[in-house]
Formats: structure tokens, sequence, C-alpha cells
DNA sequence: GAAAGAATGAATTGGCAT
DNA sequence: ATGCCAATTCATTCTTTC
């Protein structure tokens, strides 16, 4: 039932360990409340919620009384609440623990029957997984908590040893307190080894975030390094908890407000983001957080590479880009552009005077040249871009997203939101030698398609495509592109994440054998500089469905370990 | 009605002088 | 360390135009 909220055990764990074992649990608090506001999408929720906080309950439990019995049911709530209070006060969860476990896989609410579609095996593994409580219950004697236990038990398999556990737990503890321990040796090396990062010298990753110290951008913004430069960082050690199966890879705003990327990288697992402006890689710049736990070691660029400078890329431009004018860069594409009409408001301040402009227009000019990506393409002439040209700065095919019902505006804002395609290629092409025989995806906040062209334009096939996009004519891009490029293997559709259920979520991937990658950026509309009405941080309006990533993303795991198990 | 145009700042960071 | 300035930013909403 947690995981259905969105937060495993595993999350409630950490978060839990995060602030001590008897701090408040403000960050889960925060956290599932939040969270719990959008998923009900009513507000009458959160008034049950607080009905039952000014009784004196604890919020964890009364948002998970809420989801057992319904808001409605308020009577067994307050049954259920006063009787895990007297379980409480017994000092004996453990019970409540495989309790956790059971809902989490025999939930009577989805519309699909577990019984219908899991193994006798994977019944087994119920049975064997309800006798194992002798082994919780030994490590909560060892002083580890509840939910560190069972996670232990949940991710190490039945059959292993209590003192293996203990070792998991320890390690899973290290991983998360000291971040040299997994620092790469090479680059931990004490100081006689300074001509290696000479280059570099501040661009030192941590490779765990603290959730203490707050997120720094590198300067220069290059993640682990760019192709053919020196100073690439090859290696790094992820978190125990953090690594895969599936590979997972999340997108966002670098310039979000203070404090979302240290909870984004809370809530996944505690991968430090890795920071990367696609002006390095392309004409425009674009400033992402990408969290994912794939190789970072031999990286290649899709071919061909796209052109460095805007005067490459547009080369008609170069006959009219005044020498005072020295952008080689554009700067982020964003969901609007400027109207034809700044095209004759530019070149009527040029054209005011003969010869040279003063040094006012020139500021003019270039000011509005950086607010909206204005190119030279005539004499004075300083025109926004095409949205066919927006496409092929981002890597996509030209007309990518023309047609499917699409104005030119909303062509705009749906590439104004896109993934640069080089950028993403470049960090997923360590899966092409890895999935030889194609790759099952599962890509949420799909967008017009930039992790499927990605893939397509790495070769590495797609036996299935799993995507949810809430934009019809979004859907219908990648729809096109799929026939277009003459795919072989499945793409299946949803409208919205709510959609994709535990139950749904599993039955998916049991008919197509598991994801290997879940792939999204989740919408940065309360994150992003540019909103001046509700940049209102990660529990925004869109910005709070990070929190149905995080929650995907653990089913897809979970099942996984399971899958993996029978 | 649909599409395009115009108006609407603040948060954050980096650089640099103090 | 602190203060100032410049630069940048996956946007929203209302108005106008067709």
């Amino acid at each position: 039932m947690l995981v259905d909220m969105g937060f495993s055990v595993e999350m409630i764990a950490r978060a839990i360990e995060e602030n001590g074992p008897n701090a408040e649990t403000s960050v889960i608090i925060d956290t599932i409340s939040n969270y719990s506001k959008h998923c009900e999408a009513s507000s009458s929720k959160s008034k049950t919620i607080d009905h039952f906080l000014a009784m004196g309950f604890d919020e964890e439990k009364v948002i998970k009384a809420i989801h057992e019995h319904g808001e409605e049911n308020t009577e067994q709530i307050a049954d259920s609440l006063v009787s895990c209070a007297v379980v409480s006060c017994a000092a004996e969860e453990l019970p409540k623990v495989k309790e956790e476990d059971d809902i989490d896989w025999s939930d009577s609410d989805n519309e699909i029957n577990y019984s219908d579609f899991l193994s006798s095996d994977d019944e087994k593994h119920l049975d064997s997984s309800l006798g194992n409580s002798s082994q919780v219950l030994d490590l909560v004697k060892m002083g580890y908590s509840k939910l560190e236990a069972s996670l232990a038990l949940e991710r190490c398999g039945e059959n292993v040893s209590t003192a293996d556990l203990v070792d998991f737990i320890c390690a899973a503890q290290i991983a998360r307190e000291a971040p040299e321990f997994h620092a790469d040796p090479e680059e931990r090396k004490p100081r006689h080894d300074v001509k290696k990062r000479r280059i570099e010298p501040k661009r030192e990753p941590r490779l765990s975030t603290d959730a203490d110290e707050p997120v720094r951008l590198p300067n220069p913004m290059i993640g682990f390094g760019l192709p053919n430069e020196p100073g690439l960082i090859t290696h790094r050690t992820l978190p125990d908890l953090a690594r895969g199966p599936p590979y997972f890879y999340y997108e966002n705003v670098a310039l979000a407000p203070k404090g979302v990327w240290e909870t984004i990288s809370r809530h996944l697992y505690d991968v430090a983001p890795e920071f990367m402006d696609s002006k390095y890689l392309c004409a425009a710049a674009r400033k992402r957080g990408y969290v994912h736990n794939l190789p970072i070691s031999n990286r290649f660029q899709i071919q061909p590479p796209p052109k460095y400078t805007v005067q490459e890329a547009f080369p008609l431009t170069k006959k009219w880009w005044p020498k005072w004018d020295e952008r080689t860069k554009l700067n982020c594409i964003l969901t609007v552009t400027a109207s034809a009409q700044l095209t004759n408001r530019v070149r009527n301040a040029l054209e005011a005077h003969s010869g040279e402009p003063s040094e006012a227009t020139k500021r003019y000019v270039m000011k509005e040249c950086k607010t909206w990506n204005l190119v030279w393409v005539g004499k004075n002439k300083a025109a926004p871009l095409e949205p066919d040209e927006m496409e092929t700065l981002l890597g996509f095919p030209k007309n990518h997203t023309r047609g499917g019902g699409m104005s030119r505006t909303e062509r705009y804002k749906s590439l104004g939101n896109s993934f640069q395609v080089d950028t993403v290629a470049y960090h997923l092409s360590v899966l092409k030698p890895l999935f030889p025989n194609g790759i099952n995806v599962l890509s949420l906040f799909t967008g017009i398609g930039g992790a499927e062209v990605a893939l397509h334009r790495l070769q590495i096939p797609m036996k299935t495509v799993v995507s949810v996009e809430i934009s019809a004519e979004n859907r219908n891009i990648l729809k096109d592109f799929w026939e277009q490029t003459n795919q072989t293997g499945v793409l299946i559709e949803f409208a919205d994440v709510q959609e994709l259920t535990t139950s749904r979520i599993v039955e998916l991937m049991k008919r197509f054998g598991g994801f290997d990658l879940v792939i999204g950026g989740s919408p940065c509309n309360n994150l992003a500089g540019g909103n001046r009405v509700t940049r209102s941080g990660l529990h925004g309006e869109q910005s709070v469905l990070f929190y149905e990533y995080c929650r995907i993303l653990e089913v897809v795991r979970e099942t996984t370990a399971r899958m993996r198990r029978s």
C-alpha cells in the first residue's frame, strides 16, 4: 500500500535513517503529505488527514489508514489507528512489517488479480518470506530498524544468512554516510597527482549527496566529462541502493530553486546528479541535471556530431552576422519565442541611423538577441528560430514535431520542454554493448520522445517502449516517429502516470520480461526560472509529479528483484 | 475559437571590487 | 567575508488578431 503511495519501505527506511531513529519524520511526512495531495487530487483528503492529526495520531499512520479504508470511512480509520497505537505500545511492531510486505504485493484494490500471473515460485516466495520474519526479528534485536531489516531481506533475497543481511545493512550505511568510501580510487589519490586534474581543478564530482551539504553546480558544467576532452571521469561507485537493474535516468532543470536537487537526489537513492550544459555538445545552452545509475565509462557521441556553433549550424546566417554580435552559442531554447514584430523593431532600431549603430543601439539589439535567441537571417534582420531549426539544435530529425495536429506555437512549447538528444544519447551510449539484442524501456513524461530518438540514433534496438505522456499531440508525434523509423518493437502509450498502477506495471513487466531502463524528465514548470507566476518548487502542481517517477521506479525495482529471484 | 503577440520579475549564480 | 552588478532562465496569463 505504501508503494502505491509512492513510498516504498526502502524510502521510508532511508528517510528515517537520515533523520535519526527517533527524530522527527518531517521529511517523510512532508513528502507523503505532499504526494498524497497530488495523488488524491482533492483537498478533502488532506482535510481528513488534518482531522486525525488534530487527534494526535502519527501522520504516517493516518495516511496509511486512510488509504486502507478510504477517506470516507472515518470510523474504520479511527479503529485502525487506535489498534495500531495499541500494537505500538506493546513494542512489537514486527507483524506490521510483514503486513506491509504482503499488502505491497496482494493489494486487492487493483483491478488485476495477482494470482493470475504470479507463478507458483512467487507464491512460494511470499510464504517463505513470511517464514523469514524471524530474521527480521533478529535484526531488530540487534538494533536495526524494522524497515531497515525488511529492506535488507527484500534486496538480498530469502536464502541468506542473518550475517549476510547485517553485511548488507552495514554496506548500505557506509555507502550513504561516507562519500569517500566509494570515490573512484583514481580520483582519491592524494595530491601528488595534481597534473591529472590540472585541467579542471574545481570539477571534482561529489559521488554521494550529503543531506546537509547543498548541491553545488559544477563550473564548467560538464558532468563526468566531455567526449574527446581530457579530464574524463570514467568510474564512480554508486550507493549500493542505487544499483540496477533496472537502469534509471532522470532529468530536470539544473537551475532549480535551492534544495530541490538535494531532495531529488535523496529520493533517487542518494545518487549525485550529473550536471551538464548541452552547449558543450551542440550550439545551444541547456543546463540540466541528470540523476542516473548508468555506467560512465566508454561513452560515445552519436554520429554525426551536431554543429558546435550557431554559425556552423545555420551557415546562411554567417553572411548577415554582425561583428559586434560575438555569440557563437545560443541560450537555452525555451517554450515561447519572439514574435515576428520583434524582428521589425530590431531592424528599425538598426536602420534609424546609417553606418555603424551606436553603442546604445547595439546594447538594445544584443539584449533582444540574447533574450529571444535571435539569429541573423538578413541585413539587419534578426529573427527567432524556426521550429525545424530548433529540432536540429536539439538533435531531432527535421519536421519531427510537424503534423500531429500541432500549431506552430505548440511546437515551440513541446520543443522547449524536450531533451537535447545528443546529450542524453551521450549518457545512454554505454547501454549499447550491454543490450545488443534490444532494450525494454519505460519512458515517463515522454514529451516528443527525446529518449526514444536518442536510443534510435544510438542504434540500440527498442524491443518495447511503454510511454507515458499527457499531451495527445506529443503522443501522436512519438507514434509517427515509431512508424516512420520502421521500428520493429512494441510501442504502448499511456496518457497519465496515474494509469500506471502497481498492478499494471507488474503486468507489463511480466508480459515483456521487465524493464531495462526507466527514463524521464518530470515537469519543470514550477522549477524553471522563466516562470514568474508559479515557481513554487518541487511540490508545485506539475513538478510534484517527480514523486510519480519515484513511485513507478520503485515498483519496477522491486518487481525486477522478484522476477530475478524466481 | 484558435493562434499569435505582449506583458508579467524573481531566483540564483558568477565575477569582481571592496 | 560582503556587496554590487551582470547574466540567465524546459513559463503563465491576458490581449489582440485572424
